[in-house]
DNA sequence: CTAAAAACAATTTTT
DNA sequence: TTGTTTTTAG
């Protein structure tokens, strides 16, 4: 009967069977949480009698959602009613249903970064575009932690116009009623503060709530969760400081730190047994995450003594790099292999040499479908029909493709709307007549392809309704034109998402659920791509969180890639430190670590030296492959040397610095720069070799 | 208004 | 170097 208690260690099972105070579960990486909260959710439903849908779980992605659930019904079949969300999309769902009572349109859109650009754009167009950047950063920043124009945002921006601007900006957004992601929290707690009768419903709905990766959690989030938990509630929270790694997201590790000091009588139970990786592989993730201070403090043990030492290869550039993995790879164990680096754009080296060679992989995350132009068109159409008073989508299909209504018209029917409190659609209908005549045909065919769509929803499967709007509103020609100019695939792009909308009502709930789904859960389509095949893993170090993989290839520890390193501030080392303890901690069996001398970026060739994170792993659990300093030594004065960049050159300086030699070299082009011989490839010749 | 030319940013990481 | 945004010329 409780057989799957029994799979579990002593410290899991006090964690599923703990109830009443509030629970912090700290759980090292691979210390079986996933299934601790799995087990404890069937455990409720099974022994305890609670009702599925009594019980709120929040996971950091969709993916971790997804995943969650699965394992909570092969757990336990009758948890089918149990709620499974990430923060946004619990919000999302919550302010769905109270709508009137919030400043929000029933059918509001939900605003991504680009979209919140576009409307700060849009509201000062004497601003350029880059410059708004750093003003939508700040206002998600804000939001995270639960301020509004009104706070003291001095710890977010010493921008003088900064508070102005939010203000300007939210007051727009609250104007045409949508959210962006930062309000799906925000505003929810404001819902839930503001309205005690929503609130005790909600109280009464949810009497337990678990929340995984809690670390990650930022001030809005937490926030959320102290409206939430009611007097009778259950709380229990699962992380792990160590793996704190979206500090630049507004993550809050004191969330977890306070948590305790927050909710009296919380129970603190650690998982410290390691079930993932070998010994030798858990002692170079500890011997790293220990530089850190500031920590909770944890020691992971395993059963799995010994293992493989982990190997690290010095090679020259990030082509070399790739052929490396290549050959690493040549025992064709795809499936269980992945390559970690820290930048997407990192996966290029990776992609075209495996292309070539025949060797299959699968990126995640990157290359994010929903980025591409012809899938926000779409979405942008549809949301517009959904919600006429979303002026980003609105901006981004009327002179799409170019019909003649440029900015003067915009402004014009603009103008309209504010005599139909805000709806667009009404308003390009009203203004027709206003039109000088360029425009005046064309706007009256968007109103009517409008009008059309209207009623063909729901008398159609939803992916021809759409297919129907896209080629309506010449959306579906103009990318096959652009398909034909420049060889893109748009088409089949737009057929794709064409493909997932095939799953919804053909109704205009169904139309707003999949729009919904599609802004809160972008990675969908890219699992979708799926096909079962034995494919190595390409994927950033961020989005390995959660995962685990026979064989780990972390690349591109190069010092200013990775730790990033952009002001040297000791307290980004200590996250970035932590990137590495998380993707070194992926590793079941095999570790391997690479690092370049040089890189091309921008189509430059930049020197690296090592990552300084190479040299706090323990000498005695590292194979060095490519000696780091191999006959690039003595670089005497008068020494003559070639670059590949600069070309010939003279040393005109030389000193020794601890085990690292620096020259300073007179290139023949009358450049001069300082190197360190030892990472950097240049070449000794004699005067002969000149030509 | 559109299309071509010029200017300019981009490499952190994601809901 | 690339791709995108802004300026300009028609």
């Amino acid at each position: 009967m409780n057989s799957y208690l029994e799979a579990l260690n002593e410290q899991q099972r006090e964690a599923v069977l703990h109830t009443g105070n509030p629970l912090l579960i700290l759980a090292g990486a691979g210390s079986g949480k996933t299934r601790v909260i799995t087990t404890k959710i069937a455990y409720l439903i099974d022994q305890c009698g609670a009702d599925p849908r009594s019980i709120l779980a929040v996971t950091f992605t969709n993916k971790a959602a997804r995943e969650m659930y699965e394992r909570v019904i092969l757990l336990s079949p009758g948890a089918e009613g149990v709620m499974i969300r990430t923060f946004h999309s619990f919000g999302a769902w919550l302010l769905r249903r109270n709508t009137h009572c919030i400043n929000l349109k029933s059918n509001f859109t939900i605003y991504d970064d680009e979209d919140m650009l576009t409307l700060l754009h849009s509201l000062y167009p004497e601003k350029k575009r880059n410059d708004c950047k750093p003003f939508a950063h700040w206002i998600s920043r804000a939001k995270d932690y639960a301020l509004r124009p009104g706070d003291n945002l001095e710890e977010i921006s010493w921008e003088p116009d900064f508070p102005e601007i939010y203000e300007t900006y939210q007051k727009r957004l609250d104007e045409i009623g949508c959210a962006d992601f930062g309000d799906l929290i925000l505003k929810s707690v404001e819902l839930l503060r503001d309205n005690p009768e929503v609130k005790n419903r909600v109280q009464q709905r949810f009497n337990v709530i678990l929340v995984d990766e809690y670390q990650d959690s930022n001030v809005a989030q937490f926030e959320l969760l102290k409206q939430l938990k009611g007097e009778n509630t259950y709380l229990c929270v699962v992380g792990d400081d160590d793996q704190s790694i979206y500090r630049f997201r507004g993550a809050e590790v004191r969330n977890i730190l306070e948590f305790p000091d927050f909710f009296r009588d919380t129970r603190i139970i650690k998982l410290e047994r390691n079930y993932r990786s070998t010994k030798n592989i858990l002692s170079i993730a500890s011997a790293v995450v220990e530089k850190n201070s500031g920590r909770l403090g944890k020691t992971l043990w395993t059963e799995k003594e010994g293992g493989k030492k982990a190997c690290l290869k010095i090679l020259e550039n990030q082509n070399q790099e790739a052929e490396y993995c290549a050959q690493l790879l040549s025992d064709r164990n795809y499936g269980d292999t992945a390559i970690l680096y820290r930048t997407n754009a990192q996966s290029l080296a990776f992609e075209s040499l495996f292309l070539r060679l025949g060797i299959p992989y699968r990126i995640v995350g990157a290359l994010r479908f929903y980025e591409r132009e012809e899938i926000k068109d779409a979405i942008a159409l549809m949301n517009f029909f959904v919600n006429p008073y979303d002026e980003v989508a609105f901006r981004r299909i009327i002179n799409k493709p170019p019909r003649g209504l440029g900015k003067k018209s915009i402004a014009i029917i603009l103008n309209h709307s504010y005599r139909v409190q805000g709806n667009l659609e009404k308003a390009c209908e009203n203004a027709v007549d206003d039109m000088p005549k360029k425009g005046r045909e064309s706007l009256s065919a968007v109103a009517s392809c409008l009008k059309k769509a209207g009623t063909i929803l729901g008398t159609v499967a939803l992916p021809d309704f759409i297919e129907e709007l896209l080629k309506d509103f010449g959306i579906a020609e103009y990318h096959r034109k652009q398909d034909e100019i420049t060889g893109t695939q748009k088409i089949l792009n737009l057929q794709e998402l064409l493909n997932a909308a095939s799953d919804y009502e053909n109704s205009f709930e169904g139309l707003k659920e999949f729009l919904e789904n599609i802004e809160l859960d972008r990675a969908q389509f890219l699992e979708q791509q799926e096909d079962g095949r034995d494919r190595v893993t390409l994927i950033t170090m961020h989005n390995t969180k959660g995962l685990e993989f026979r064989r780990v290839m972390i690349t591109g520890l190069d010092d200013g890639l990775f730790p990033s390193l952009r002001d040297g501030i000791e307290d980004e080392l200590e996250e970035e430190r932590r990137i590495f303890y998380v993707s070194i901690t992926r590793a079941q069996e095999e570790l391997y670590l690479t690092s370049c001398r040089m890189r091309r970026i921008w189509g430059k060739t930049i020197p690296f030296q090592p990552s300084r994170f190479i040299f706090e792993i323990p000498e005695e659990l590292l194979v060095v492959e490519g000696n780091p300093g191999t006959d690039f030594d003595s670089f005497a004065r008068g020494t003559r040397i070639y670059h590949d960049e600069y070309g010939y050159g003279t040393v005109i300086q030389e000193e020794q610095k601890g085990r690292d030699q620096i020259i300073a070299v007179h290139f023949d082009n009358g450049f001069t720069a300082n190197f360190i011989p030892r990472y950097t490839p240049l070449q000794k010749i004699s005067k002969y070799d000149e030509e």
